[in-house]
RNA sequence: GCGGGAGUAGCUCAGUUGGCUAGAGCAUCAGCCUUCCAAGCUGAGGGUCGCGGGUUCGAGUCCCGUCUCCCGCUCCA
């Protein structure tokens, strides 16, 4: 990492306190550890976000139903996922291939791993407290300890039933959520990129056991294609393979799709061949089944193979606010510039009068009316020279600017102009929302 | 978790050996000016110096504790 890469983080946190994208949590107490809140203007960077996905998956295809499960669960689905193994055991890490092992268990007294037959050691004896508990009831101490859910995926899996009774899908099809998920992370950091408090976008698809290679390779080019549609830098995206001892012991294949960062190559979203693993425990655990009968052959019966892809909302949010972030020269001065793609842009379009007189606050204000209801985010701004609201705007995003002036009263134009090319366009009154809204994807 | 560094206005910072009502630039707001890329003038608001405690006649400045952030190591279902 240089420095100079170093800096860019700190101008990227920098201007999204300054702006209005994300600021610490509980600030005023002294903040609180690796959490973060989203401003007015990063509300709705990650709301695109999240509307550009769920349309995608759910709206744009007849194969993909939604859900929103609850963060609270029976605490069974999290000893059926494997999460509240070494949460309530001391575990102990062999430091050779860092498999974990119930600190009691004699095979490990020796020393040698009893997996890869290492003889490099064991960490100490420690609780992994990956999950976040608290208490269901009233009165703490009879109360029964519940999980704040340390992934959304298990929401699915355990409504996979209900989804296919009501939803008259048949195999393959998926299911998919967006949601908080909670994990008390050993180290948290790097701005929004790994916190305790994160949400998820998820999608899992339900195949069978013979077809998982081919929807695996479908999804994986399915998603690093929605990664490209948002603008996000071609050489800064990779897929990253994992191998051995990276693949979580519920996965077959994994594939991550990652992003250089300043401070390195890192994952934002993961494709998993999760196998019948998890659907499997479940039918263990609950004693319900799990199987899927095929309609057209009710002598198909199989517990269906799952490629999940799963990513992070608020990573994605990082990137491409890392990726849109510029620093240019115009006019011999410096400006600052979000070139974030316009359907991210958190404002599409503000709309200036060149002076605050001659009746051109009056047309302006009724261009943001215009737009407001047409459903459109604008900003309406009258304060300052036009310089100044222009760069204002380059900051936040806003791909377009929308100025009335002297001519407007004569022949009913303003002039727009666009954010990356500094061009400007005369652009008819009662034609400028159409205008914005062709570009605005 | 360990080591090092840092926390003064929205942002970036200055505050001499502890001493008058804590400053600057930028930003914000109001007015004037201004007909297309952060111009200018006038004025205003906003910090009790991360938080808590202590020493002192007196602390942003010294001491203790604590929280948060940054860098490195460790860790990372």
């Amino acid at each position: 990492m240089s420095n100079n890469d170093s800096g860019l983080m700190d101008k990227l946190v920098s201007l999204c306190k300054r702006r209005g994208f994300v600021f610490q949590s509980s600030e005023i107490y002294g903040g609180t550890g690796s959490v973060w809140d989203y401003g007015p203007l990063g509300v709705e960077l990650k709301n695109n976000i999240k509307d550009l996905w769920w349309r995608s998956m759910v709206y744009e295809r007849d194969d993909i139903e939604g859900l929103d499960a609850a963060i609270l669960m029976n605490p069974e689905v999290w000893v059926a996922s494997g999460h509240v193994e070494g949460f309530t055991d001391p575990l102990v890490e062999c430091k050779n291939c860092h498999r974990r092992f119930r600190a009691d268990v004699p095979e490990i007294q020796d020393g040698q791993c009893p997996v890869c037959g290492a003889s490099d050691g064991f960490t100490d004896p420690r609780n992994f407290n990956l999950m976040f508990k608290t208490f269901m009831g009233p009165v703490e101490e009879e109360a029964n300890v519940v999980y704040l859910r340390p992934e959304t995926a298990q929401g699915i899996y355990v409504n996979f039933q209900n989804v296919v009774k009501t939803a008259r899908q048949r195999v393959p099809f998926g299911i998919a959520q967006i949601g908080k998920a909670f994990r008390n992370e050993i180290t948290p950091g790097n701005f929004i990129f790994r916190t305790r408090e994160f949400e998820q976008m998820e999608m899992q698809f339900f195949v069978e056991p013979d077809e998982d290679e081919k929807w695996f390779e479908y999804w994986k080019e399915q998603r690093m294609a929605w990664v490209r549609s948002l603008g996000i830098t071609e050489s800064k995206l990779r897929f990253h393979e994992h191998t051995g001892d990276e693949l979580a012991h519920y996965a077959k294949k994994a594939f991550d799709i990652e992003y250089e960062l300043p401070f390195g190559w890192q994952e934002f979203e993961g494709i998993h061949n999760r196998t019948d693993f998890d659907l499997s425990r479940h039918e263990e655990h609950s004693g319900k089944r799990m199987e899927y009968i095929d309609p057209m052959d009710t002598s198909k019966r199989y517990i269906p193979y799952i490629i999940e892809t799963s990513a992070g909302a608020d990573r994605t949010a990082l990137i491409v606010l890392a990726d849109a972030y510029r620093e240019e020269e115009v006019d011999g001065e410096e400006r600052v510039v979000l070139g974030l793609h316009p359907k991210l842009a958190p404002i599409k379009a503000a709309i200036f009068p060149l002076v605050k007189k001659d009746g051109l606050p009056e047309i302006a204000t009724r261009i943001h009316d215009d737009f407001r209801a047409a459903g459109i985010n604008s900003f309406y701004d009258e304060s300052g020279s036009i310089g100044k609201r222009y760069r204002r705007q380059d900051e936040a995003g806003t791909p377009f600017g929308i100025t009335v002036d002297g001519e407007t009263t004569e022949d009913q134009t303003v002039t727009v102009r666009d954010r990356d090319t500094l061009e400007q366009v005369r652009v008819s009154t009662d034609r400028v929302v159409d205008y914005v809204r062709e570009r605005i994807g």
